[in-house]
DNA sequence: CTCAGTGTTCAGTG
DNA sequence: TCACTGAACACTGA
């Protein structure tokens, strides 16, 4: 489940397990797809042996910096997640690549429907994707003066908005619909005719939502149960929120969109 | 059998 | 050229 949180939970696994340790073995399965612009035994060579010195990241895209270049980027895609797991033990289904340190920890990452992607870059915050994010929501959030000015000559949907990774780096489908949610603000509104003070509101939310998810891990189970996030998919028809307000499913951004037309204006 | 889906990219449009 | 939209991508589970 990759947004923002999730990847920043991820990130930590890899610190956890890789930073400070060397890689003394890595396998790279046989997939051309998310290995992108480096095939699975080259990359697999590039990195054995090294140290590892940092796990980084910027919105929904990871890094794990080394003692010497290149580093390898990982993106979750869709369905990419973490699995940590003794030396030795066998690597779970659709595992693409398996990193085993010195330490007899293994960190793997699988991909099932292989949206994800996986490169080796010299200098990865200089280079696309990272170089052509925007802001991280997490770390550096602009000032509401200055989203006021961005947003003024916007004309797409705000929701649409959020989604733009070039804007807020690190925001997906669900994070978009809560903070649209909690903010009180009607998805297909134009982000040119939102007032200053639902840009307020907006990035109040926005830095919230976020905060809130990354301190309990991403953990689902954790989030607040007065979030729009569990009961957004509840029921096909007829869902509600935890205060019996009617749900509404729409398509902005070319994404399916859940909203409450009796709270967002 | 059909289709949505927690994401990104790129061709096409205005 | 820029901003934006929608389809394509891959593939499992409902």
């Amino acid at each position: 489940m990759p947004e923002l949180p999730e990847v920043e939970r991820g990130r930590r696994q890899a610190e956890c397990t890789l930073v400070g340790r060397q890689i003394v073995r890595v396998a790279a399965a046989d997939d051309r797809i998310v290995f992108n612009g480096v095939t699975p035994r080259k990359f697999a060579a590039a990195l054995k042996g090294r140290n590892v010195v940092a796990a980084h990241r910027t919105g929904k895209q990871m890094w794990f910096e080394l003692d010497q270049p290149p580093h390898p980027l990982l993106h979750f895609g869709m369905t990419g997640r973490f699995h940590i797991y003794k030396d030795g033990d066998p690597h779970p289904r659709f595992w693409k690549v398996v990193f085993t340190t010195d330490a007899g920890d293994c960190l793997c990452m699988t991909n099932m429907r292989r949206l994800g992607r996986i490169r080796l870059q010299d200098d990865p915050p200089n280079e696309p994707p990272i170089s052509q994010l925007g802001a991280d929501p997490l770390n550096d959030l602009p000032p509401a003066s200055e989203l006021v000015t961005q947003l003024a000559r916007r004309r797409s949907p705000i929701k649409a908005l959020l989604l733009n990774q070039s804007l807020f780096a690190g925001v997906g489908n669900w994070i978009a619909d809560e903070v649209l949610y909690q903010a009180k603000i009607a998805p297909h509104r134009l982000a040119s005719n939102l007032s200053p003070c639902e840009v307020g509101m907006l990035r109040k939310k926005l830095s919230a939502v976020i905060r809130k998810a990354v301190e309990v891990d991403a953990d689902k189970h954790k989030f607040p149960r007065t979030w729009l996030f569990h009961h957004r998919w509840g029921k096909v028809r007829g869902a509600v929120t935890s205060r019996g307000e009617a749900i509404a499913h729409t398509t902005i951004g070319g994404r399916t969109t859940a909203w409450v037309p009796a709270v967002q204006k």
